[in-house]
DNA sequence: CGAGTTTGACCTGCGC
DNA sequence: GCGCAGGTCAAACTCG
């Protein structure tokens, strides 16, 4: 089940996606735990009675619908460091242009079926295309069509939000002209004539820059390929010489190899972009720092391993015998079990422990689904199951499968409140070329997860962490996220249930809402696709507003492209709020997106309809708490489902 | 037969 | 040290 269709990548990073997501819908019986006393064993395996592969059939779901729930997540900053956050592509295509959706207005009462805006966040393919042209056009703005028009490019790249400008600008120009019949005919037709002189030019003006966008888009995406490639590579070989001591897991050795077969056989198969790794845990941060090596060696080393083998190096002797390093799975990578080891810590130094903290980086989305999972895009092997304390629902646990030792896990788990909302959590990062659907999931959550550590960087004030991030972030997106850079596993939380009622939020000091008027109600696109976007750009304000540099000299290059990007948001405004909220639903390619990133990445599409006020929350919570804290959210809240991820506890 | 899932066992960290 | 909880492994099983 976990399958995310294969995806070939379109070269065009702007372009739609071809991805045709597989709807999986399976119904996770719900059972009552069986009772906490019991060893995890007894607590699990109580659910998923079908839980095999792929049906589409959308079980009558059990899941009763509640109102959404904001999650907060508590844990302690105890961040040690990390390194800044350090870019990633935003995937700025957003295809979203498809905002169709208008239809949404309606209750969808789609059960089953009704895949389809889901089917198109990935899926549009070239047939869609003509659907989302379809659907641009008739929107406001006028312009789009022509844009939509020329060139192939036309439609799916939003990009250039700039480009609405113009044209809106252009429409209104119009708009007017043809309104007003004024008595001077004459000069109203000069001025006409003028004015769709300056339209067609600016049309022109518009493709060319839409064209040179995209082949910078195209042209930055595969530099930052290479250089994550690059940057990868060399930390590991400096890894090799310097850890090789203690380290001895022997795994490290090989990555190297397999960055480079995997180059290869990127080359080979051109469909997939030159390699991307992204990296939740900050990777890249850390690789600037130098220490990334770190990462995919880390990484490399499984927890097992670490396990059995608390000295690493005797370990690595022998620990080779255990043979589980040894399959290509799991040996070639490793995966690094969640808790970070301190073993070595003391001496490993630093790169360890910022690796360890970057590993542990998670990303968590709250969307409501009744799918099991979302469709990221990726695929996934499920590797365990278990029941959660306070969690009448099982916990999932699931590896990338999309290369062999690829790091990335994530944990799938309905929250306990509101069954209808599905909680993934992502973790590590990808040591692979990954398919342009699963890159807007692996984008969003890599710069979400920079978010977060950039926030819990030692450097960085403490105080800036949780609230702080939370402004920034919040102007952009209006979405409810939270972060917690807590010790365990620092992580932000996208919650991208509907929540009607704003207020809610408001409960929790550090949260932001803002509602979205446009965006809810239309969806489709690509959501995951948006969700970079706004992380960049709450990015882009951290840094601004902090006077944080963006980091690291190679962070610079990246960012250099990246945030350039952002700041149309804004353009103009300079009221954080108020005035990027305005810009923003200003923006249809924006809206359009947001609500199609939630809607796409919500396995099911009906739900997400159902409410009428789709937002995008991101809250930022600082309090501190143990990873072994079970929640107190869920406690204190009585009507607002309020969800603790925080994941160590559970 | 291979890929993926299920699920009991195992490991580790943490709190008491 | 004990028990709990999270996380992972891997044999057995299922499915296509
Ligand atoms: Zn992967």
């Amino acid at each position: 089940m976990a399958k995310g269709s294969g995806l070939s990548f379109d070269p065009d990073r702007i372009g739609l996606f071809l991805h045709k997501p597989t709807v999986i819908n399976s119904l996770l019986h719900h059972q009552e735990d069986k009772k906490g006393k019991h060893h995890n064993n007894y607590r699990r395996h109580l659910y998923y009675h079908h839980h095999h592969k792929l049906k589409q059939e959308e079980a009558p779901a059990a899941f009763m619908e509640m109102d959404s729930a904001s999650a907060v997540v508590n844990k302690s900053n105890n961040n040690s460091r990390s390194s800044p956050p350090t870019t990633i592509q935003f995937p700025v295509n957003l295809n979203c242009s498809t905002h169709d959706d208008d239809q949404d207005d309606g209750p969808l009462p789609h059960n089953n079926s009704d895949h389809h805006q889901e089917m198109d966040f990935f899926a549009d393919k070239k047939p869609k295309t003509d659907e989302s042209k379809a659907a641009t056009i008739p929107h406001p703005d006028a312009d789009t069509k022509d844009l939509s028009g020329p060139t192939e490019l036309g439609f799916n790249v939003n990009t250039g939000l700039h480009l609405l400008t113009a044209n809106t600008s252009s429409d209104q120009s119009i708009v007017d002209d043809g309104i007003s019949p004024h008595s001077d005919d004459k000069r109203t037709k000069s001025e006409l004539a003028v004015l769709q002189a300056e339209l067609e030019r600016l049309n022109g003006e518009n493709l060319r820059l839409r064209e040179v966008l995209t082949q910078v888009s195209n042209n930055y995406n595969n530099l930052q390929m290479h250089l994550m490639t690059v940057m990868q590579q060399q930390p590991q070989q400096k890894q090799d010489h310097i850890k090789a001591d203690n380290i001895g897991e022997g795994q490290e050795g090989k990555l190297p190899l397999e960055d480079n077969n995997n180059k290869h056989q990127q080359n080979s198969h051109g469909l997939m972009v030159p390699r991307q790794f992204m990296d939740l845990g900050l990777a890249a941060g850390a690789t600037v720092e130098t220490d990334e090596a770190s990462l995919s060696s880390s990484e490399g080393r499984s927890g097992r391993e670490r396990s059995r083998s608390p000295t690493n190096n005797v370990e690595a002797s022998t620990g080779g015998s255990d043979g589980r390093d040894d399959s290509p799975e799991k040996g070639s990578q490793g995966w690094v079990p969640n808790k970070v080891p301190r073993l070595n810590s003391g001496s490993k130094n630093v790169d360890q422990a910022t690796e360890a903290t970057m590993r542990k980086a998670r990303v968590s989305v709250r969307a409501r689904s009744e799918a099991p999972m979302i469709t990221d895009g990726c695929q996934w092997r499920k590797y365990g199951q278990k029941m959660a304390k306070g969690n009448p629902c099982p916990r999932a646990y699931y590896r990338c499968t999309m290369a062999a030792g690829c790091p990335v896990r994530k944990q799938v788990q309905r929250c306990a409140e509101d069954r209808t909302i599905l909680i993934t959590t992502y973790e590590g990062n990808h040591n692979h070329p990954l398919p342009p659907a699963a890159m807007a999931m692996a984008s969003t959550t890599s710069s979400a997860a920079r978010m977060l550590l950039s926030g819990s960087m030692p450097s960085a004030d403490g105080l800036m962490n949780s609230n702080f991030l939370a402004r920034t972030l919040l102007p952009c997106s209006s979405s409810m996220a939270t972060i917690s850079a807590s010790a365990p596993f620092p992580t932000v939380t996208l919650d991208l249930t509907q929540n009607p009622n704003p207020l809610q939020f408001q409960r929790s000091p550090n949260q932001f809402h803002l509602p979205f008027p446009n965006a809810p109600q239309n969806f489709v696109g690509n959501p995951a696709a948006l969700l970079p976007q706004i992380f960049g750009q709450a990015l882009y304000n951290q840094s601004k507003f902090s006077g944080l540099q963006m980091s690291q000299d190679s962070d610079a290059a990246h960012l250099g492209h990246q945030v350039p990007q952002l700041p149309p948001l804004h353009q103009g405004q300079q009221n954080p709020l108020a005035d990027t909220v305005t810009a923003l639903t200003a923006d249809p390619n924006f809206t359009a997106a947001l609500a199609a990133a939630i809607t796409t990445i919500i396995g099911n599409p009906q739900s997400t309809n159902a409410a009428n006020n789709s937002s995008l929350n991101i809250t930022t919570n600082t309090s501190n708490n143990n990873g072994s804290v079970t929640t107190s959210n869920n406690n204190s809240n009585g009507n607002n489902k309020v969800l603790n991820t925080s994941f160590p506890g559970n």
